[in-house]
DNA sequence: CGAGCGATTGAAAAGACTCAACCACCGTGG
DNA sequence: CCACGGTGGTTGAGTCTTTTCAATCGCTCG
């Protein structure tokens, strides 16, 4: 699982930083942030966590996509949020202090920083504007979540995949949206044929090009059309 | 839309006190909360706020039932969560510090207490025990989403609604589930002509009794089953 | 070069939605 | 006290989306 360890990335420098909630910390707390976490690069499909377990810690990713899932009762994956770097993950359970509701796995090589437990809340405890960064981010996730609920619950696939593909491109940036068939219908929430099919569709329409599992998106003003509002 | 003002409910003996996040405040700041909050009672039907409005205060639900929904985009209501005494409604955007991103609509006659910003703040930030415990809220409530996302996504409308219908037991207690139809269509988040045909299938199957707009639950083993998992 | 997995396509079936009509209950006003 | 109007509940029929199952294709890795 864990290729090798290393101490290479310094928090202080770290690229992700800027996007992350550590960059609230000061040079005091970072400096005690370095001595105690530990980094490690992850195989593409390696898992973080997985549902039922109990948090020792959470993750800082520094580079790489993490997806977050959780299993239906057919054991089918639901992607509940697909992080990138600067991202610290599996905070939840750490603060509601019961088990993981959800899994964590690689999709693709990353760097990631473990941080303990105790050095987790040694930084809510000490640093206020840490802690309320910490709690803002819970509460914008929720109200995300309430959305996300509603559009599963009244949007068409189609609109559903549009939506999806418009987040993707904010996740992955320049680069082209990268995810295997299964992984993207299970972001949707859709069979990974129906997936197909409308992928099919919207290359025919121009909306986006697909390069064997890469997809670029083309039109994006039309996607946010058919994704409604 | 407000009734009447009274200040005869006190914080400190408030029938809903023991299952509520005010109940880790000590004497001194329940007596302070008492001084500030207002009283009201709600008719049916009555807005406590609206999607893209600003927080100014939260509410705690002292009796009654408070929905609270988003609208997708057709206007169609999806509710994403019921309230009963006890709950502290609308503190999620009070700590994002942006807009709310859900309404909240009382469905029968409510009886809340309204806390202002300055007031939730202030014993946030001076009571730890009450400051964790509305974090965990937040955590566990995200926790739970992440499980309403997939079951939108994966299961069938007769599963989330047996699902539903235990949800709503565990809400409603003893007394019989009391909801238009429509609101039940809206919180399993299926047509309501859809919700009705089930309804009927339960019904005739023995699984739940109807009285008008009532429900009862008659065999809830069998629902569990039917929900899955 | 072959195995195997992921991607793709086709066809049929199922689930859910929409639209339209009808019913039942309830409060109102004559 | 009863007819009226209105809202919410119910039913039917037809349609469309989405899923399922089965089969094929194609690329990659050993």
């Amino acid at each position: 699982m864990l290729i090798k360890s290393y101490k290479s990335i310094s928090c202080s420098n770290c690229a992700a930083k800027s996007h992350s909630l550590i960059e609230k910390l000061n040079p005091i707390e970072l400096s005690e942030l370095e001595q105690n976490r530990g980094c490690s690069y992850y195989k593409k499909n390696d898992f973080l966590f997985v549902e039922g377990s109990y948090p020792r810690g959470v993750y800082c990713l520094n580079h790489g996509k993490v997806k977050v899932f959780t299993r239906g009762d057919e054991g089918k994956e639901q992607i509940i949020h697909i992080a990138k770097p600067g991202e610290i993950i599996g905070f939840r359970a750490m603060l509601s202090g019961d088990a993981y509701r959800v899994s964590a796995e690689t999709i693709e090589e990353c760097a990631l920083c473990y941080i303990s437990k105790e050095e987790f809340f040694k930084m809510m405890d000490s640093n206020t504007e840490f802690r309320n960064d910490i709690i803002k981010g819970l509460s914008k996730e929720l109200g995300d979540r309430a959305v996300s609920i509603t559009e599963m619950a009244q949007k068409s696939v189609r609109e559903r995949l549009s939506s999806c593909l418009l987040q993707l491109q904010e996740i992955y940036g320049e680069e082209p949206i990268n995810l295997s068939r299964e992984d993207l219908a299970n972001f949707v929430g859709t069979a990974t044929e129906t997936l197909i099919r409308l992928l099919k569709d919207f290359k025919e329409d121009g909306l986006i090009e697909t390069q064997t599992r890469k997809v670029i998106i083309l039109n994006s003003d039309k996607l946010h059309q058919i994704a409604g509002k």
